[in-house]
DNA sequence: ATAGGGTTAG
C-alpha cells in the first residue's frame, strides 16, 4: 500500500491504484433507467463472465495512437524489405541484389572511427586563451579584437582547439564564422560537429539546422556524428518529429547509422513512450546482426520501465544474458527504476545484489532507486538494512539521496529517524535542506499527525525563505484537520494560495476528507477553502446534501467532476464523498455514490469471487465506503439466501492490516460494524485483515433477521 | 563538454 499519494490525504485516499482508463468501464444497460432499485445498485455479486461495457470515456484524449498509427512513418521509408535497399543506398552494393541474403541491413555494424588527435604542443596557450574568450562578457567587437590576439596563428588544429574549448554557444558560433571568413583552410564536418555540439548544449535546434543545411549546400559530408549530434539536440528540445526527420533523411542519401546514432533514435521513440517502435526497431538491429551494447539495452529497460512492463524487463534481462553482454551500472539503475515502476520490489532487491556481487559499487542513483523501492513497498526492514550498508560501505550519497531517504522515513512512519536525518542534514557542509527535505518532513508530521511540529516547521520555512509548495500545503492541511485545528488550517490554505500555490486535486481531496469528519462551523470554514479551489465540488457536497436532489442529477454531475479530476484522486474524492453522505444522514445516497464508483471503475476487485470463497476487498475504501458496501453486500447475501440461490463455502472480508500508523483505523471500524448488524464474520486470527464467516453462519443469520421482521 | 547514444526525488 502507499504511496503514490501517503502525502496529503487520509489513509484511506493514499492507496495506490491503477490510472488505466480501462477502469472507468461501467454497465451501460443498468444506468439508463431513473427507477431506484437495490438491484441495479448492486455490482457486488454479478457473474465475472459479463465484462462490462464501457458507458463513459473519460479519458479519449489519453489514448494512444495505434500500433500501425505508431509504425507508419517507419514503415514507409526506412523498416522496407530489401527492394527499397536501391533507393537507401547511393551506390549499390553487390550485397543487397544477392537474393540468399535473408534481410535488409538496417544499421552498420562498424562504428564511425574518429580521427586521432595528434598532440598540439600549443595546447596550454589555446586553452588558456578560449578560456579567456568563455569567460568575458565582450562585445562583438571586442570580441573580434581579442581573436585577432590569438597566441599561436589559427591553422587547422589550432583553430578546432580553440573551437572546442568555446563556450556558451554565441561564443563558438561567433569564432566559427570568423574562421569561416578568413577562408584559412576547408572547414570539415569535424568543424561542424564541434560547433553543432555547443550549440546543443545550448538547446539551438534552429541553429544546428541552419548548419546542417550549410553543410549540404556547401557540400560537406554529414557523417554519424553530425547526424546523432542533430538527433540528440532535437529531443533535448523535445522535438522529436525533427529527430525522426533527420534520421528518415540519413538513410535516404545513403548513410547507415551505427550503432550510436541508431541507440539515439531508439531512445527517441522510448521517451515518446512507443514501445512497439522500440521494438521494432531493436528487432531490425538484431536481425542485421547487431549485437546491442550496454546504451541500447539501457533504452530497452527505460521504455519498459516507464510503460510499467514487467514481461518487457525480463526480455531485456533474457538478451542480455543470451547474447553475453554484461549490464553496467547505468544498466542496472535504469532495471531497477523499471522493477520499481513495474510494482517488483523483491526482483529489484535480488537483482541489485546480483549488480553488487558481479563487483560493481552502486552510485547515488542506485541507492535512490532502491530506497525509494522500498519505502513505497513499505518494506521497513529491508529500507533500513540498506541504509546500514550505505553507511558501512561508505557508498556515494548526494542530496537527492538524502530527501529520498526522508521520504523513505515518510512512506513507512519513521519519524525518529527522519528528524536524526533531518538533523544531520542540517548541520552538513556537502548538503542543503531545500524545499524537498522540508516537504518530506511535513509528510512526516502530517501522516503521524504531530501539528506541533509541522506548525513549527512550516514558521522555519517562511523564516529561512523555503516555499511551501502543494504537496508541504496538502500535509499540512490534513495534519492540522486530523488535529481539528481549522482555523491553524484555514491560515495555512490562504498563505498558500496568497503566496502563488495552485490547489490541485489532491489538495482538494484532503480538504474533502477534513469536511468529511467536521462539524458545523468547521466544516464550513473548510468548505470555504474548497469553494476556492474547486468551486464545483463544493457545490456538490450541497447537492448530496439536499434530499430532493434526484439520482440521474446526482449521477451526471458525479460523472462530470470525475471527468474533470486526475485519476488518482479520483477515488479519494468518491471515498470522501460517501463519507460525507453517512455523516450528515444520507445512507442511501451513500448507496448511490458506491455504485456509481464502482460502475466508473473506482474500486476495481472490490468483490472477488472463486468457487469456494467470495470475498469482499475493502482495503481501498474508507470507513464509510467499506460501512456502506458491507451493508450492500449483506443486502446481496440476504437476496441470495432468500432465493435460495448458491453460495460458497466460505465469505470473506480483507480490511487489510494496517501496516502505516494511521491504517489501522479501518479493520477496527469494521469490526464494530460487523458487531452492530450481529453479522456472523469473525476476524481472523491467522490472516491479519480477515473477516471471515461460513456458508452455514450467514445463512442462518439471513433466517433469523427475516423471521424477526416477519 | 575535449567531434556522437543511455540512469536519480512527491
Amino acid at each position: 500500500m502507499a504511496a503514490k499519494f501517503s502525502t496529503g490525504l487520509d489513509i484511506h485516499c493514499s492507496i495506490p491504484y491503477t490510472s488505466d482508463t480501462k477502469l472507468l468501464y461501467g454497465s451501460s444497460s443498468s444506468t439508463k433507467s431513473s427507477r431506484l432499485s437495490i438491484k441495479r445498485f448492486t455490482v457486488l455479486c454479478n457473474s465475472t463472465s459479463k465484462s462490462p461495457k464501457p458507458n463513459l470515456d473519460l479519458d479519449s484524449s489519453r489514448k494512444k495512437p495505434s500500433l500501425s498509427e505508431q509504425l507508419k512513418p517507419l514503415s514507409n521509408t526506412i523498416l522496407d524489405d530489401p527492394p527499397n535497399q536501391a533507393r537507401i543506398l547511393s551506390k549499390p552494393k553487390s550485397t543487397w541484389v544477392n537474393p540468399t541474403r535473408p534481410k535488409p541491413s538496417v544499421l552498420s555494424l562498424q562504428r564511425q572511427k574518429r580521427s586521432s588527435y595528434s598532440y598540439n604542443p600549443q595546447i596550454r596557450d589555446l586553452k588558456n586563451f578560449a578560456r579567456r574568450l568563455s569567460e568575458s562578457h565582450f562585445s562583438d567587437d571586442a570580441f573580434l579584437a581579442v581573436l585577432e590576439d590569438i597566441p599561436h596563428p589559427p591553422t587547422r588544429d589550432n583553430a578546432l582547439l580553440v573551437l572546442n574549448s568555446l563556450r556558451p554557444w554565441q561564443k563558438t558560433l561567433f569564432f566559427f564564422n570568423w574562421i569561416k571568413t578568413r577562408n584559412l583552410f576547408p572547414l570539415e564536418t569535424i568543424f561542424y560537429n564541434v560547433a553543432m555540439k555547443s550549440l546543443r548544449f545550448g538547446r539551438q535546434f534552429q541553429q544546428i539546422e541552419e548548419l546542417a543545411f550549410e553543410m549540404i549546400d556547401s557540400g560537406v559530408e554529414l557523417d554519424n556524428i553530425t547526424y546523432s549530434t542533430i538527433i540528440t539536440c532535437a529531443k533535448r528540445c523535445n522535438l522529436f518529429d525533427k529527430a525522426v526527420e533527420w534520421f528518415e533523411r540519413m538513410y535516404k542519401t545513403g548513410l547507415m547509422p551505427d550503432e550510436v546514432t541508431y541507440s539515439a533514435v531508439l531512445d527517441v521513440y522510448a521517451q515518446l513512450g512507443k514501445v512497439e517502435e522500440v521494438m521494432s526497431l531493436y528487432e531490425r538491429g538484431r536481425a542485421s546482426g547487431w549485437t546491442p551494447d550496454p546504451v541500447a539495452f539501457a533504452v530497452l529497460a527505460k521504455v519498459f520501465g516507464a510503460a510499467g512492463d514487467y514481461d518487457g524487463i525480463r526480455f531485456v534481462l533474457q538478451e542480455m544474458k543470451a547474447l553475453e553482454v554484461q549490464p553496467n551500472l547505468v544498466v542496472y539503475n535504469t532495471l531497477l527504476e523499471a522493477m520499481g515502476k513495474a510494482g517488483k520490489p523483491g526482483l529489484a532487491r535480488s537483482l541489485f545484489e546480483e549488480m553488487v556481487d558481479s563487483g560493481l559499487t552502486p552510485d547515488a542513483k542506485t541507492l535512490t532507486a532502491l530506497i525509494k523501492i522500498y519505502g513505497k513497498a513499505r518494506w521497513a526492514r529491508d529500507a533500513l538494512d540498506l541504509w546500514e550498508r550505505m553507511k558501512s560501505n561508505g557508498w556515494p550519497m548526494d542530496f537527492i539521496l538524502y530527501n529520498t531517504l526522508l521520504s523513505m522515513c515518510a512512506d513507512l512512519g519513521l519519524e525518529e529517524e527522519a528528524e536524526t536525518l533531518f538533523h544531520d542534514m542540517r548541520r552538513s557542509e556537502n548538503c542543503r535542506l531545500d524545499s524537498w527535505s522540508y516537504t518530506a518532513m511535513l509528510n512526516i508530521y502530517g501522516s503521524v499527525g504531530n501539528a506541533e511540529k509541522a506548525m513549527a516547521l512550516f514558521e522555519e520555512m517562511s523564516k529561512v525563505g523555503i516555499e511551501l509548495n502543494v504537496m508541504g500545503c496538502t500535509c499540512l492541511v490534513q495534519c492540522f484537520g486530523r488535529a481539528q485545528r481549522i482555523d491553524d488550517l484555514v491560515k495555512v490554505f490562504e498563505v498558500s494560495v496568497q503566496r502563488g500555490v495552485k490547489p490541485d486535486d489532491r489538495l482538494c481531496g484532503c480538504l474533502l476528507s477534513v469536511v468529511s469528519y467536521c462539524k458545523g462551523d468547521d466544516a464550513d470554514k473548510v468548505l470555504a477553502c474548497l469553494q476556492q479551489a474547486n468551486p464545483r465540488l463544493v457545490t456538490f457536497v450541497k447537492m448530496l446534501e439536499d434530499e430532493s436532489t434526484s439520482y440521474d442529477i446526482v449521477k451526471e454531475e458525479f460523472r462530470s467532476i470525475l471527468t474533470n479530476t486526475s485519476d488518482d484522486a479520483r477515488r479519494p474524492f468518491c471515498n470522501c464523498l460517501i463519507d460525507i453522505c453517512r455523516k450528515r444522514n444520507r445512507a442511501e445516497r451513500a448507496h448511490e455514490l458506491l455504485y456509481l464508483g464502482t460502475v466508473y471503475g473506482l474500486y476495481p476487485g472490490l468483490h472477488t469471487k472463486t468457487p469456494e470463497e467470495w470475498r469482499l476487498n475493502v482495503r481501498a475504501l474508507s470507513v464509510g465506503a467499506a460501512q456502506t458496501a458491507f451493508e450492500e453486500w449483506m443486502r446481496t447475501l440476504a437476496k441470495i439466501v432468500q432465493s435460495e440461490e448458491p453460495l460458497p463455502e466460505v465469505l470473506s472480508a480483507n480490511t487489510g492490516a494496517g501496516t502505516h500508523k494511521f491504517s489501522q483505523g479501518l479493520a477496527n471500524a469494521f469490526a464494530s460494524h460487523v458487531e452492530k448488524f450481529a453479522a456472523p464474520f469473525k476476524q481472523s486470527e491467522e490472516k491479519a485483515g480477515f473477516f471471515i464467516a461460513t456458508r452455514e453462519d450467514v445463512v442462518s443469520w439471513v433466517q433469523s433477521k427475516a423471521a424477526a421482521n416477519a
